[in-house]
DNA sequence: ACTTGAACTTGGAACGATTCTAAGTCTCTT
DNA sequence: AAGAGACTTAGAATCGTTCCAAGTTCAAGT
């Protein structure tokens, strides 16, 4: 479940965007990669300081930076939260969970996101899209999340 | 162009919501529509304080979220920045250019929302959806804004 | 008309996520 | 081996927003 090649991956995509691979940055990006759910920049340094206990919060900062810069990563803000941090690189959506702050994953087919670009006027040039939602997930009878 | 069927309008739907209609809250609402850009609450403090030289940041804010609470404002909120204030009612995507800072409604037919609802997985019940682009606007050759 | 409690406003203090700063370390290049 | 950047670090600073305590206004009941 880990690294070499996750490792070679991050390296070059940190060279190919004019940044430097340190041991920090990778970490950082393994801690993210490491869990399927959607961390703060405290969360993701909480879970660094165990394999890097000398890591300051300033550099989890500069390390998320730097993988959401060369695509590595995503940022995922909401009202008023803190910033969370999504390894999903394929397009999709947010779901917000009122009841229990957490952040689930939802596919978005490619012919859809065409469609949402088409909304735009003319003129218009949009480099990213962000669509959330937010509500409750209803726990169905015996069944496991579909998701995550 | 003003105020007095406006006024009435916000006063039901304040009292509807369990809260009182007062004079703060009458003339942000005032300013928040009167004018179709998607002022920060900073902004909307300098505008109202022509109105109400007396009126405190703070009730700025309060009144805001009064009025998002009943529903006769929406907040937008983007990527570590303050948030603003729209007064469209309509279901409606956002488009921030980054070049100018400046936010831009984009309408959102129905049976898109629609669609948009469906991407979710049996369970899961959104109570709003938030569409926004980020991007620039290429200006049009003697072709002035389409929105707005 | 008085009383009374809740809602509201106000200025200033507090908060918290993020960014900045200044100093030290590491790395690539020559 | 030296120099220039890039990077990390701790702590200070920033800034949009929320909280607090005190005073004011309002609605409802008497
Ligand atoms: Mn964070
Ligand atoms: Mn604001
Ligand atoms: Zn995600
Ligand atoms: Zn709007």
């Amino acid at each position: 479940m880990i690294t070499d090649t996750q490792n070679t991956a991050l390296a070059q995509r940190l060279t190919h965007s004019g940044l430097r691979s340190t041991p920090q940055r990778e970490v950082v990006y393994q801690v993210v990669l490491g869990k399927r759910d959607h961390p703060t920049a405290e969360e993701v340094f909480d879970r660094v300081k165990s394999a890097m206990p000398t890591i300051s919060l300033a550099t989890v900062y500069n390390c998320l930076d730097a993988l959401v810069q060369c695509g590595l990563i995503k940022q995922v803000n909401s009202v008023r939260e803190p910033s969370r941090y999504c390894p999903n690189l394929h397009e999709h959506a947010h779901f917000h969970d009122e009841a229990t702050g957490e952040i689930h994953d939802v596919d978005i087919p490619a012919d859809l996101i065409a469609r949402l670009h088409n909304l735009l006027p003319k003129g218009y040039d949009a480099v990213s899209i962000d669509l959330s939602f937010r509500g409750s997930v209803r726990a169905l009878h015996a069944l496991t999340d579909q998701q995550n």
